[in-house]
Order: C-alpha cells, then sequence, then structure tokens
DNA sequence: CGCCGATGTGGACTAGAGTCCGGTTATGTC
DNA sequence: GACATAACCGGACTCTAGTCCACATCGGCG
C-alpha cells in the first residue's frame, strides 16, 4: 500500500485548491491556511504532504516541467538529441526561458521558500545533467562547474530582474545568454584575452 | 540634525550586540528579539534602523565590504587599477571569493532575506558597475548582462554549495571560475562554436 | 464481517518576523 | 532655561509558517 485512497483524493484536493488561489490572488497572495481551507483539510494534512510552501510550488511545477524534459530527452532537435552540443544547449536556455516567463510566480517561490532550495529540488538536478552533458561533450573545460554558472544566471530572481526591473525584452535575452553559452562552452582560449 | 545622539548610541549598541551574538551562537541561533534584548532596546527601535534582519546583515557587512571596494578602487594591482581587465576581473573574483569564505553566513543572510534582497543592495551595485566597466573595456558583448551572470555565479548560495555540499575547495574553485571571467571576457567567437 | 496496526487527519499550539502607537527625550528657539 | 516639535523608543500586537499529537479512518487478515 503506497497511498491511502483518502490521502490521494486529499492531495488532489490541495492541488486543485492551490493552483486555483493561486491563480485568483496571486502566489504571495496566499496563505497555507487559505490553501488547507479551500480544500477543506487540516494544515496537518497539508504539511504531511508538501514540505513547505515551496513543496507545494515544486509539486504543482512538476507536470509541467517533465513536458519539457521529455522534450529535451525525445523531442526534435535542436533541444532533443541529434543537434550538435551547443545549439542544443542555447535551444535549453530559449525553452527554459520560455518555461520561467509561463510560471516565474511558482518557480521563485519553489527556489526561495527555504535558503538553499534551488539547488535541492529534482528538477533542478535535471537541467544540471543536461548541461553537464552538453558541456562536456562541447569540449568545454570543468562542464559540471559551468552548468552550475549556466544555471545560477537562469535564477528564477536573476531572470525576473532582467525581464521586470530591466526590462529587458524576452529575444534579447534569449540572444545574449546564447552568447554566454557559447564563450562558456569554448574548450580554450585561442590567445590572450582583454587589451 | 541628521541623528539624534541617543539614537546615534542606540544603532551601536545594537550593531556590537549582533556581531556578538552572531559569533556565539551562528547567525540562524539569533532572533531579532534576542538582539534587542542584548542590546538593551525595543523592537521599534531595532526595525526603525535596520529594514528586517538582511538590513542587519548589509549593516554589518558594510564596513568589511569598504575595505574591499577601496583595494578594488585604489589598491595596487591586479585588483586595483594598472592592470588588464582580465587580470582584474580574476583578482576581483578570487578576493570575493575569499571575502565570502569569512563572512559567508551574513552575505547569505542579506541576500536571502528578501526575495530580490541579492540585487538591491548598495553593495552588490558596486561589484556590478566594477564587473560591468572591466568586462566593458576587455571587449565583451553584453557586458552588463555578463556582468549579471559572473555575479550569479558568486552568490552567496551558489559559492555555499559548490564549498559545502559538493566540498570544493577553495583553490580549486578560484581557478575554474578564472577560466569562466577569461571566456565571459572573450570579445567573439573565433570560429563556430560546438561542432 | 469485525479486529488491529499503520496511516492519515485536523486544528490547537509555538515561534519568530515585522507593525503600530502612546509615551518619552533630544534639540532649536526665544 | 522653558517651550514646541520632531525624532525616537519600547514592547504589546498581528500575521503566517511550520509542529505536534490525540483521534479517526483505512484496508488487510483471520
Amino acid at each position: 500500500m503506497r497511498e491511502r485512497a483518502d490521502a490521494a483524493r486529499n492531495r488532489l484536493r490541495v492541488l486543485a485548491a492551490a493552483e486555483r488561489l493561486f491563480g485568483e490572488r496571486g502566489v504571495s497572495g496566499v496563505t497555507m491556511d487559505d490553501v488547507a481551507a479551500a480544500a477543506g483539510v487540516g494544515k496537518g494534512t497539508l504539511y504531511r504532504r508538501f514540505t513547505d510552501k515551496g513543496g507545494l510550488a515544486v509539486a504543482l511545477l512538476d507536470e509541467r516541467e517533465r513536458e519539457l524534459q521529455q522534450l529535451m530527452l525525445a523531442g526534435p532537435p535542436p533541444l532533443g538529441p541529434g543537434a550538435d552540443p551547443v545549439p542544443r544547449l542555447v535551444a535549453f536556455v530559449q525553452a527554459y526561458l520560455q518555461f520561467l516567463e509561463r510560471h516565474l510566480d511558482l518557480v521563485l517561490l519553489s527556489e526561495t521558500a527555504a535558503p538553499g532550495a534551488r539547488l535541492r529540488t529534482g528538477a533542478h538536478a535535471f537541467w544540471r545533467q543536461h548541461c553537464r552533458y552538453l558541456l562536456d561533450r562541447a569540449g568545454a573545460p570543468d562542464a559540471d562547474l559551468r552548468a552550475d554558472v549556466l544555471l545560477a544566471a537562469l535564477s528564477a530572481e536573476q531572470v525576473r530582474h532582467w525581464r521586470e526591473d530591466e526590462e529587458r525584452d524576452a529575444e534579447g535575452l534569449a540572444g545574449s545568454l546564447a552568447a554566454v553559452v557559447s564563450a562558456l562552452a569554448r574548450s580554450r582560449p585561442t590567445g590572450r584575452a582583454g587589451a
């Protein structure tokens, strides 16, 4: 027995209530009590399933993330297999930016609810693994560290800053980050950099 | 009248108490009430001076940051003026990593207390300005965005992850990030990236 | 079909961040 | 040196995240 029938029912009710409330009032205008009340369950039930508010966000994002992950693993190039590493990375960056565009509030919540949360989600491990692999295949040194650098630039908070505080347009941002990807993927300097 | 004498006295008492308590029990083991009580002031006084817990961290960090900033502006090369842009950037990265090494808890607090806090401190604006200037002088395209990318990689949370979760040694990290700096500073690809 | 242990449930409770406001004290003026 | 006023002070208060545990419910088993 993995999950009791009533537990499954409540889990779905919580998810549905959370999605509705977040949509209605925005992520920050909803308390955990609100979610519990709207779902018709107690707070204990809520916290039993979802570690904290961030965990709720992670659960809501889960399905959407899977779609993107599936495209990365088995979809058409350049996002999916078949393309060269750098174009695939660029495609990933663009796809991930679009993903953020649609779910920024939720991702922000999932990444900032607890300190260090961003680096601990399963989804993050997936993106990192993918970037590592492609950077390595592109011949970049320190592929794993550079994957982290790339993903740090794609953190919800950073992207929110670029898009909202600095009002950069989505395409310019994607283009600039594509150039960053190319720079990070290059295997070694061809000469002296700088002046 | 800029600051009443009693207010100044209390500000110093709060700072001294906070520094002592943070040192004794660690940043997360100290509540704002603790600080207020130890300083012999009420909570209202505390919050009047320092917006929130993060603001307290910012104030404590302030003096140390100024030292580093001074070295960057007027100290000996390669950190100070005189060296070429890329070596100066590399020196900044190393110096900033050492700064984090000593004050990680406080910086972490200052960056995570409020969402978006990291990008809003005065110190951050300074680092960003410096990196922008040097990247631009190195001929990098999108110098301002790339400065943000570099600083995102140097966020307290990311560096903490590398040093503590992944147990990377400080020198290896500095070396790898120096290579990243060089890659970001390069003006343009020398050929096709990838295959 | 009724018992029993495992699992789930709800809501009172704790804790800590941040707000508010009536009272207090410093500082400039005469 | 007394007054007016603006700044400051303190601690009670609110709000929300997250914990805890006595009780209810499920579902396998005899």
